[in-house]
DNA sequence: CTAATTTGACCTAC
DNA sequence: GTAGGTCAAATTAG
């Protein structure tokens, strides 16, 4: 595929995850109403993203064909939806008898984002594909993808390995971006939040005292290395916060909810 | 039964 | 040639 075919695959994806998260707005709106024609909608503008999607990619002879992503899931869940490779005869999946291409296995340098934390957990679901034994590292490093990498097209990436310290914390590297919705959350305001963000959220605005120590420790803000056994437990939650979380509000959309948020992302 | 993880093989950049 | 990133079959968990 070349590159202009392929930005035109990724523009349509994104279209497609837009009116995924479309149609969920409504569904929520429609629940209240009784109505059911928005779900035939976006069902019928789905299609034309697969449809698109479909005739780029038809390289081999043979037809392209609509399959649910998963059977049991069935026809009600229109935006799951994925293409298939059949054969013209048997409408057999002929995907899996091609051995298919890798691609490029680039060393990842630019674009990736790196924060030390204590957890694995960032409010995104991701599935694990690969362990690797690292040279000269006590721990291997873990691979990660977007859980909806093949449903939504979503290319986010990360790499985890615990660092070689006393503090247990966990070295993460970001690469790429999400373009789907965070998962494993319930409501909050307007959004939403996971329950461990929840809580941090609700510290962050209950606690000005909290925020006042952090403002004028500066020092404290982003070197994990400093030492911790001299600082108070309220000074590790929120140096915590700073390195690990406000990236996480950001994607939340509520970070101008939290007070002087912008001293430490600045 | 389905989804997620494990893990050895495969592949590419260096 | 090797280190490290990815794939995918086998295995495990829910």
């Amino acid at each position: 595929m070349d590159e202009s075919k392929e930005k035109v695959v990724e523009i349509l994806i994104r279209g497609r995850n837009y009116a995924k998260m479309l149609q969920n707005l409504l569904r929520r709106k429609v629940d209240n109403d009784g109505s059911v024609s928005v779900d035939n909608i976006m069902m019928e503008i789905m299609k034309s993203f697969v449809d698109s999607l479909l005739v780029l990619n038809s390289f081999h002879t043979g037809k392209f064909c609509r399959v649910p992503v998963s059977p049991h899931m069935g026809l009600a869940c229109s935006l799951d939806w994925v293409p298939k490779f059949c054969s013209e005869e048997t409408g057999k999946d002929l995907t899996l008898g091609v051995r298919k291409r890798r691609g490029s296995y680039k060393r990842r340098t630019i674009d990736s984002r790196v924060k030390t934390s204590c957890t694995i957990e960032d409010g995104y679901s991701w599935r694990k594909y690969g362990q690797k034994e690292i040279l000269n590292s006590k721990f291997p490093r873990c691979y990660f993808r977007c859980t909806h990498k093949h449903v939504l097209g979503c290319k986010a990436l990360k790499q985890v390995q615990k660092l070689e310290d006393e503090t247990n914390m966990l070295h993460i590297t970001y690469f790429g971006y999400h373009t789907c919705s965070p998962s494993n959350t319930f409501s909050h305001h307007g959004g939403v939040l996971d329950r461990k963000d929840s809580k941090i959220y609700h510290n962050l605005l209950d606690n000005p005292l909290t925020i006042t120590n952090v403002q004028t420790n500066p020092s404290l803000e982003k070197d994990p290395s400093s030492p911790k056994d001299t600082e108070s437990l309220t000074t590790l939650v929120w140096k915590e916060i700073m390195i690990n979380d406000l990236e996480c509000f950001k994607n939340y959309g509520i970070l101008s909810d939290i007070p002087f948020a912008n001293v430490f992302l600045s």
